[in-house]
Parts: structure tokens; sequence; C-alpha cells
DNA sequence: TAAAAATACTCCATAGGTATTTTAT
DNA sequence: ATAAAATACCTATGGAGTATTTTTA
């Protein structure tokens, strides 16, 4: 025979009262199968736990300890009950993120992440910031429940890709450059062919071309000519470049900023359909638990997020009441 | 429906083997009903704990969760049953035992408590010191195992006292007393007559009179007149006074060296009687347990303890072969 | 004598077994 | 086509119920 948590349950019930008859009541049973019970319990573990008096029973000093131990594990038992129930509806556990950097460096990322911590302060949140390819590759192998990145390129098996946001990307010209020349010009949509013959400066991570390969198809395809100066693996290295002056290049709005005085970032024209989606990972078996609640939570917060236009709506031509 | 522990040894034993056919095997059941009592554990947890695939199963999220806890859970388990088994066998646990002032200053005292220790590790010892009386009662109450002391008196029901050594009392007077005079008479034993007049300090505890009443008894049988001085409740301070020639006094036998300048000790006649036990007191239902097994080597240690007449044989009138 | 526990038995709920189907590669 | 899990159904162990006896203060 094995120990049941049953026999654990029965006996505390027992102890606490101190009457077999009383305790068959709590628990519901009648008095001979719970006497049955703690014999059982007490042949298995080879001590007598009860002393038998005509008004009712006594914890021998093995009782007493035993009482104790088990009361202890019930508990623990209770208290892993209620892990899995919160684990379940997802508000606790672990939750692993992984990011790239230009995700990171969207104003959405740290937006989503606080209001993760504030609602489900019991999600533990793990963040990491990596290439696309291997927060993808960390995420089939489970070693990550999500991500955030730019442009997915290789979606493997059992992966979900859900676009958050559309961003338009802009042009970032040196401020001494012939498209940053004056003010004027520096609000209006730059079409595709004005870049004709220009020097680019472009991001390229390995395995994901992503913006990169958007950029020179749209070019090929309206025959713009233009010559690819250096290659580089960070959005940022990109605009320290472009700010040093080696040539001009295409960037998620959200940039925008970065360099404010050494840069001009002017927006393209929409044709160019040179967006650059902020993009959510996860596996599509991930139906339960904290994955679940923060893949919601962030298409939810993506959906109420200010886009760029209507962040600042235009008030002319409409009079105020 | 309770989660019960075969649920989780059953679970165990899939995440195991990653295989619920092969898991049945090890369990010694069949496929089927493993099958069910995990989709039973499932339901009751309200999460899904496998993927089932064509080739064997796989650990959702929470099913690694739940095999961590419930790892930990059997665990427990295992190591409550091994605790209970070293309980049982009396090789663990925690054991109080109370002592007398006098019993303490018996050198078997400590030579049982260093056997024990040495021979059972495990046993945490607690000791403390009271009078008899109050050592007797925590017994009774169960905050002590059991009490060594010497004469018991009161001895309330459910509790058993064997007498461990039977010790000779012997005459205590100040150097400078009568029956101290000359070295000669000193290994003589005193008669009770020769007590006629003296004044005496003795020991009484309440409720514990001992050797004082056995002495007064004795006297009196034997229309023997003398006088109480000074009764005091501890063996140490009765000494004090005879050294300080307040009166002589009668204390057992392994008192002897104490205050060896001041106070010279004299066996008594054997007819007095006047034997001082060491006594081991513990609840009768101690039946398991380390007190069982510190009872046990007590009286075991007691029939080996060297007496004082075995301690010293005498050679006289034996020739050596 | 009277309460509480133990014993003897009966019953049935369910753990476990057998046969078969479904599923996913 | 195949190996593994699920489903359907049956069996039987043993947990729980009923009636009664035993215990001891």
């Amino acid at each position: 025979m094995q120990i049941e948590l049953r026999h654990l349950r029965y006996f505390l019930a027992v102890a606490r009262s101190g009457h077999i008859t009383r305790a068959a009541e709590a628990l519901g049973i009648q008095q001979p199968p719970l006497s049955q019970q703690i014999k059982a319990l007490e042949a298995q573990l080879g001590v007598q736990l009860l002393r038998r008096h005509p008004k009712g029973v006594e914890l021998t000093e093995a009782g007493r300890l035993f009482q104790a131990e088990a009361e202890r594990l019930v508990g623990d038992l209770a208290g892993m009950q209620e892990r899995m129930r919160a684990f379940s509806q997802g508000i606790r556990g672990t939750l692993a993120v992984g990011f790239t950097s230009s995700a990171a460096a969207h104003a959405f990322t740290p937006h989503a992440l606080r209001m993760c911590r504030g609602r489900h302060p019991d999600i533990q949140l793990v963040v990491s910031e990596n290439n696309a390819a291997e927060i993808t590759e960390a995420i089939s192998a489970q070693r990550l429940h999500c991500g955030i990145l730019r442009v997915p390129v290789a979606q493997p098996e059992g992966l979900r890709f859900d676009t958050l946001l559309e961003e338009p990307s802009v042009l970032a010209v040196p401020r001494d450059h012939r498209l940053a020349r004056d003010a004027e010009r520096r609000r209006t949509p730059v079409a595709l062919r004005e870049l004709q013959g220009e020097t680019l400066v472009l991001a390229r991570r390995p395995g994901a071309p992503g913006l990169y390969a958007n950029l020179l198809a749209a070019c090929a395809r309206e025959n713009v000519e233009v010559r690819v100066a250096a290659e580089v693996d960070r959005m940022m290295t990109n605009l320290n470049l472009v700010a040093a002056g080696v040539g001009i290049s295409v960037v998620p709005a959200s940039m925008q900023g970065t360099h404010g005085k050494a840069i001009v970032y002017r927006p393209l024209q929409r044709s160019a359909q040179l967006t650059a989606p902020l993009t959510l990972v996860y596996r599509e078996d991930a139906c339960v638990g904290p994955t679940l609640t923060f893949v919601n939570l962030v298409k939810a917060a993506a959906k109420a997020y200010p886009r760029p236009e209507a962040a600042a709506p235009r008030k002319t031509g409409r009079p105020r009441p």
C-alpha cells in the first residue's frame, strides 16, 4: 500500500478534533472507514499515532510529529494548486521576452512593459536584447516566451507573427545635405526618385534584411540608382554614419530625434511603402499562462497606441465650436 | 475529486519517460488507466500538462512547472516517511531529560549522557535541572520525556520509576568533630546509635523528603535522639553547612570529596539501610522512539556501571597464579 | 452504564484491465 | 503504415456504509 493524501487529510481532521467520530462527521464520511484509514496509515508508517481513550483519542508523540509534517505537506499541496491556478490564469509566472535593438528603441516597447508590470505584478518579466534571428530561434526552442522585433524574415513553423504597429520610415540625411537644405523642404515628403545617385548607409542584420531589402527593391522597381556605401548591423551605427556624412539612410520614424543636431529627418512619399512594422512573435501553442496574458495585453495596447498621425490631430480647417 | 499522491507519482513517471505507454509499464499498470488519471489531474488543475504527439508526449510549460512542484512534494513525503521511521526506531528525535541536582552530581549521569550522544548522534538531547517534584510533574504533562532523580516520593499514575543504582549513604562530619577524630576511626562504619544527641543538617525538598525521612525514621526506630538544626533544599547547601560546623549530615556516597578539606566522610553500618538510590522516571506508555532507546540504554549502562564495591575488587586472600 | 472506537459484513465507486478506435506522422 | 494516445466498456479492488461488539472510565 502507498500513503495517499487522503490519509494525511483524514489524520489531520482527527488530530484537530481529538475524536474519530467528530472528524468523520467533519469529513462527511462515517466513523468506521475513518478508523480503518487511520489504522492503515499507522501500519504504513510503522508507528502508533493515536492513543485510544473511551472519550476520544490523544496524539502520541509520534502523532504530534506526524501532524506537523502532514500539515506542512498538505499546505504545500494547496500552495502548489494555487500557483498552478494563477499560472493558468496568466497572472503569475516567469515571462522571458526578447527584443531587437530597434524594437527596444521604439517608445511603444517600454510602454507595453510598464503596462504589464503595472497590471500583473506577479508576472516576473525577464527581458533580453538580441537580433531577430536569435530571438525567433529562442522562441521556437522555448528559451523565450515571445519577442518584439521589426520585420520578420524567416517564419518557422509553429510561430505566430502579429504586426503591432505599421510605422512609416523616414529619410535621414546629414544637416548639410542637399535634401536638407531649407526648413520649408524639410516638411515635404521625399519621392523615391529624388534619391537618384545618392550614397546609402543601411542596416542589415544576419538573416534579417528587413528594411534594407524593402528599400533596395523599391529603388529597383522605380529605376532609381543608388549606391550602398556601408552595411552595418545596428540602427544606431547606421545613424552615426549618417551624422558623420558618410551617406543618407532610411530608418523607422520612431528613430527621429536621434542625433537631433547633426541629422535632418524627412518623410517619404506614401507610395514608397517603406513601412517599418513592429512585430510580436510567439508560439502558436501559447494558449495559457503569462504568455497569453502578455500577448493579449500588447496587442490591445498597440491598437490603442497613438499613431504618429493620430497623436497630433490637425486642427486646421476645423473651427472650434 | 481531490488530487492524490497517485496523480503526482503517475505524472512524474510520464514526465520522466516522455511516453504514457512506457510510464504505465514502469508503474506496472496499463496505458489507458494512466491516460485517464493524467487527464483527471489536468482537469483538476485546470491546466494542460502534456502536449500529445504521435511519438509520445511533451510537457507544456505548465507541465514543467508542475513537474518541479510534484517532484518536491513527493520528495518531501519520502523524507517525512524516513523521519517517522527513524523516530519509531528511536534513532532520531528530540529527547528532553530532567535531572535533580543531586542526580546530576553522580558520575553515572554524565556517563549515561555521553553514551547516548555517542551511540545516537541524531537524538537531540535537551537536559534541564529541577527538583524531583517538578520533574515528575513535567514528565506526566509530557514536557519532559524522562528524568533521573534520587528518591521518588509521589508516584503519579502512568509513570514508571526504575532504580538504576543503589548507593549507600555516608555520614558527613566537620573535620574537628568527635566522630572525625583520628584516621583509624574514619574508616570504620558508624552505628546509628553513635549519632545520639547530635545536631543534624538535612536536605528536604518540597514534596520529596527522600533521604531525610528515611534517616529520621531509622533514628526513631532505634530510639536515637537527634536534633535537626537546619533543613535546606539542596544537597550542596547541606554540605556547606556541615563544612561550617553547623551540624553533621548523611549524604549519598557519590557526594564524597566535596569540601574535601573541611569535611570527613564515614561509612554507615549496613543495618542502617540508608541507601540513596538513583532512579529513572518515564511514562509507562513510552514504548517507541528516542525515549525507549534512552531508557534501555540507561538501564543497561547502570547494570554495567562499576558499583563502589565491585570497582576495586579485594585481592586479599586470593593469590595470583 | 454510556461514550467512543473497533470489528464484521456489505456495497458501490472508481482505479485498473481489455478491446478497439483515433490520430498524426 | 505505424506507433502511440484516446475512447468505450468491463472487472474487481478497496474505500465507504451499516450493524454490532468491545472497551474503559
